[in-house]
DNA sequence: GAGTGGTCTAGACCACACC
DNA sequence: GTGTGGTCTAGACCACTCC
């Protein structure tokens, strides 16, 4: 029968906005539990697929986290703020001081899971980096968790030739980071680029970043540029875009 | 019996990831339809609402669009490139070009329904603007019409007693907009932040921007500081994620 | 008219959380 | 153990698209 009775929205969705208005209304706050699909069947009289329906519009909007054996609840945001012009002044990392520590200032980050490789240049990579089709690229992957939920992974592409024997080679990139040693090396990058998107994840990238159903991701692509204008590292950055809010500041 | 025989997936997302790597090595290229419903039953030998379920996935991951009647394709992407620094630098609207237009070069963009009204400001946008409680903003809400499909909506927010009597309490807010106004009442903007974040739309911003399912949004909100460091506007805009990729340069 | 996706029902078994 | 959400079946009627 499909649409008939009330209104012209389908039943899950009207259950579903009813829903949301409790929520923006305060009926139920973050971390509190919403009806159960059993409730809404019972208090709207429908099978269990709608109720089910009903509460994966909400799931699927971001609003409410269904916890197997548990319970549907209220999702809660605290994104951390990433600057993105001041986190990558030269005082910073020219300090010694590590590129994401100017981001989180009081929260227990981790960065783990570092993992240096040499491999050929993806298509994209290469043509930024002025790459030939046979040189290869030095990848360092991280992976970034703030408050033992992982955040950010990020793989930065480096010409291997260029970086060939230093620190930047090895999981511990020393003080300052891999742009102090990039300056050592006579390319220290003056000019920066960050390209975003945002995006629904893969099946593997949502379980990678723990995130449940309904969060986006954002993907930053940073650029860095020597003096010379020649680009010396990318950086290909994916963000749980519940967990972070970006900042650019510029002049006019 | 939910999940036993061939691996630990249920058959949904199995059926899911194998259209999707389908999709990926290009079996099935963008705007192609994908098997339906009903063949995806009597392939996997499955019930309706499971090859549902599957289509489902990929929908809810912005890799397919279900057109009703006709089938469920694979999407697109065109996205246009926004440069947030360069787009609102003196000299393009200084100029008496539009800050828009910066953005796009040889599409069809339209601005239509512009409405300007005067209202109490929501209380973030008092905050940041620095005003009292009894005191009002100009509000000029636009949107932003891109090849026939709308991508972006705004809201921009000033002191209604700085702007009175201007063109910016009109429509047409004349040439350079009104950041050229803002300038010819002494108050020219000469510093910007773009405070960047991504979530799923509600149902009504989905409507309103015509979003398929699986389509995040994109939350920028700017605020444009005059030389005093005075903030003088705030301009909320929700962005279509599918249709832009956001662009920040900047230095060491 | 035939085929498609959209909505809905009424059952079922399972894994998991909490008590 | 009891209740929760997760998966799955086997039907049904509808609105829509395309021929």
């Amino acid at each position: 029968m499909a649409n008939h009775g009330t209104g012209r929205l389908p039943k899950y969705r009207q259950i579903a906005a009813e829903l949301r208005d409790a929520i923006q209304a305060g009926v139920y706050g973050p971390g509190d539990r919403l009806p159960g699909e059993n409730e809404l069947m019972a208090e709207h009289g429908v099978a269990r697929m709608t109720a089910r329906q009903a509460l994966g519009v909400l799931q699927s909007e971001g609003v409410v986290e269904a916890r197997k054996g548990a319970g549907v609840f209220v999702r809660s945001f605290r994104p951390v703020r990433r600057r993105g012009v001041q986190r990558l002044a030269e005082d910073v990392w020219g300090a010694g001081r590590s590129v994401w520590s100017a981001d989180v200032e009081s929260r227990d980050l981790v960065v783990d899971g570092v993992r240096v490789t040499e491999e050929a240049a993806p298509g994209p990579v290469a043509g930024v980096l002025g790459l030939e089709e046979t040189e290869t690229v030095c990848v360092r992957r991280r992976r970034f968790v703030l408050d033992g939920k992982t955040v950010m992974l990020s793989s930065s592409y480096l010409p291997a030739a260029l970086v060939a024997g230093t620190a930047i080679t090895t999981p511990d990139s020393g003080p300052g980071g891999t742009y102090a040693r990039l300056a050592e090396l006579g390319c220290k990058p003056v000019h920066f680029r960050e390209e975003i998107r945002c995006r629904m994840p893969s099946a593997e990238e949502a379980e990678r970043l723990q995130l449940s159903p309904g969060t986006p991701v954002i993907d930053i692509c940073r650029t860095a540029f020597a003096e010379s204008g020649r680009a010396v590292e990318v950086n290909e950055m994916t963000l749980d875009s519940a967990s972070y809010a970006l900042e650019y500041d510029f002049g006019a």
